[in-house]
Formats: structure tokens, C-alpha cells, sequence
DNA sequence: GTCTATATAGAGATAGAC
DNA sequence: GTCTATCTCTATATAGAC
């Protein structure tokens, strides 16, 4: 196994810290400490901080999408796609301390303080991920794995917040047992029957 | 209408800003200049950060709660009273400038920066909002209002989750319109059909 | 690329005058 | 209770040596 890039290893810790602490809540000395350079060496890197974010939304977002994306084209039920894609949150929960929530959960939590550009991004993330909830519920409604009422947008609009908003309650209560059995009830809610 | 005291004023000021900015997001620079008073007056008041967290939450979860019991205690249908709550957390995104969260959404966000007194305080608040759910669905359910599969408990931890986290990742996109059509989505969703 | 050193700004917090 | 003044610490960021 190669040792990662300075470069990797600086959006991975960071990665890592605003996951769980924030972006507010997370500095270029916390991530010195672990990567093992001084913070000035950071800023070779990343400038600025919102360098160092803008870098890392990128990566996550197509990191994240690419993932889904292979979900979609799979030769899986409407029903196990559906379950594959809640799974991406909860492993995201599960990992490491349990105390990590996706990356644009915390973002968005402190939507107001960021810049522009970032702001653009995390709305971006949103905004695909909703499409694609969006694609796959009409699939599954149309072969009949699902079943619900309204629009499918509302649901898939429906299901995204809880997604996101279901981590963060989640860190506060119950961690990973809670969110799952969130989750089945999601999908007892809109399976047929 | 009389001018509120400077301590109730701090309260206010604070969590209007806790609640769009976020915890690490504002400081006692930014309460005293909307107050109007310098920033070190404000430690007289609440001699550290904590000390307005903690007093702030107090106010917070017993205001908040004191509504909801009344929504419970009332003659109300329970889709009346279900609508009536989520009601509660419209208002909340959609006063001022629509970027507005629940205090305690905020802290949820920011939780593992926070001390462990004002986690306690958060956590009670994640409680006591499901417990009371808990008891609404239950009673909804019974009454024939509501239908759903699978235990009560897991359907108010699930609305809860998506209460407070449809309203972060509304202010990101689409905003309380949005939000409302998530709520409509939801009372769909468990009414009977 | 990484280091030391430093600049500058803002944070939370305290002392003491009025 | 509020003010000015100040302390200490930490934040982002830059300059220049190695």
C-alpha cells in the first residue's frame, strides 16, 4: 500500500474533522496535528480555506455521485437500489467513532457562514442527489416495488432530508441501531402492500 | 409594549443567531453589536459562552415544549394536532429572512463541539419531542386517523429526523415552500387511505 | 515542500473605573 | 450594569530560509 500525497492526506483529515466537528469547528492546526506537517505547509497546498473546501466538495461530490450512479445502472431491484443508497448514509454513520455525518449534512447546517462558491456546491450535491432518489422511486413505483401517494419528487425530496437530517439526530440519539431501524420503517412506508 | 431587559435581549439576539449561523459560527462580538451594548457587558450577564448555551436551551426546550403539550392537551383531531406540530417547525424556517433552523437542529449539527451540560440539554430536547410524537401517532393510530406499518416509536423518531433535518437541508434548497411539501408528503404518507 | 517566524485579526474572558 | 482597557489564546495567512 503507497503512502498518500501530503496533499490527500490533508483533504482526508479534513475530510474527517468537518464531518464530525464542522467546518467552523475544525482549523488548520487541528489538521497539522494529525496529517504530522506544520499548518503553514498547509497552505502550499490551500491557500485558503475556502481552497481547502472548495478542493474537498469537489472530491466528495464525485466521489459520492460516481457511487449512486453505479447503483442506478445496476441490474438490482428498484427495492435493493433503494436500500443501497440509504446504506451509503449509514455506512458514512458507522464509520470510525460513529460520529460522522456526510460531509454536505454539515455544510448545509452551516450553510449562512459559507462563501459563495461553496454554497453553489453544497446546493449542487442536493440537487443530484434528489434527481437521482427521484429516477429511482419512478422506477420502482412504475414495476411496482413502491407504492405511495403524491408526486415523486415530494418523496424523493422527502427522503433526501431525511437522509441527511436523520444522521445528525441520529449522533444526538441513538447512533447507528436508530438511524437503521429509521430507515426500515422508510421502506415499510413505501413498499407495497 | 415595554423594552425587554438586556439579559432577555442577549437571549434573543443569540439565538436568532445560533439559529442561522450556527454555535461556532457567531460570538459575543456579533450579539453586542445588535444588542447595542459592548461585548464585555455581555459577561456580566453570562460570564461564559456555556453559561448562555445553557440558559439559552433552558428557555429554548421549555418554550417550545409548553407549546407542544398544549397541541396534545387540545380538542383537536390527532391530524389537526400532528399538523399543528410540524406547524411549529414551519414557523420557525419561515420567520425572518427563511434561513432560520431549530435551535436545537443547530446544536445537534455542531453536537460533538459542545460541552457535555449542553449536550445533555439537546439530547433532552430530541427526547422529549419523540416521547411526545410517540404519544400522538399512538393515539392517532387508534382513533383510525392514522395507518401505518411497523412500531410507533420508529415512525416518531422517523418524522422527527425528518422535521429537523428537512428544515437544514430546505434552506439550502427550495426553502419553506419546500419544506411544506415535505410535510404534506408525510401526512400522505400515514394517513388513511 | 516543509520549515520557522511573524503578521493580523478575532475569539473568549477579566480588571477596574464610572 | 456598562464602560474602557487589556490579557491570552487561537485563527487564517504570509515571508523567507533551508
Amino acid at each position: 500500500m503507497k503512502q498518500a500525497d501530503t496533499k490527500t492526506q490533508i483533504l482526508d483529515v479534513a475530510q474527517d474533522l468537518i464531518q464530525r466537528l464542522g467546518v467552523n469547528g475544525m482549523s488548520y492546526q487541528d489538521i497539522s496535528e494529525v496529517v504530522g506537517i506544520r499548518k503553514a505547509s498547509i497552505h502550499t497546498h490551500f491557500p485558503k480555506k475556502d481552497d481547502l473546501l472548495v478542493a474537498l466538495l469537489d472530491r466528495y461530490n464525485d466521489r459520492f455521485l460516481r457511487i449512486v450512479d453505479g447503483i442506478l445502472a445496476s441490474s438490482d431491484s428498484s427495492e435493493v437500489k433503494l436500500r443501497r443508497y440509504c446504506g451509503l448514509f449509514e455506512a458514512t454513520l458507522s464509520s470510525g467513532n460513529q460520529d460522522k455525518a456526510c460531509l454536505c449534512a454539515m455544510l448545509g447546517a452551516e450553510l449562512i457562514t459559507l462563501n459563495d462558491s461553496v454554497v453553489e456546491q453544497v446546493r449542487r450535491f442536493y440537487q443530484a442527489n434528489q434527481e437521482r432518489l427521484t429516477i429511482l422511486l419512478d422506477a420502482g413505483r412504475q414495476d411496482g416495488s413502491f407504492s405511495f401517494p403524491g408526486e415523486v419528487q415530494a418523496m424523493a425530496s422527502l427522503i433526501f432530508g431525511l437522509l441527511e437530517g436523520g444522521m445528525l439526530v441520529a449522533r444526538v440519539q441513538g447512533g447507528a441501531t436508530r438511524f437503521h431501524q429509521t430507515i426500515e420503517q422508510l421502506m415499510q412506508l413505501i413498499k407495497c402492500r
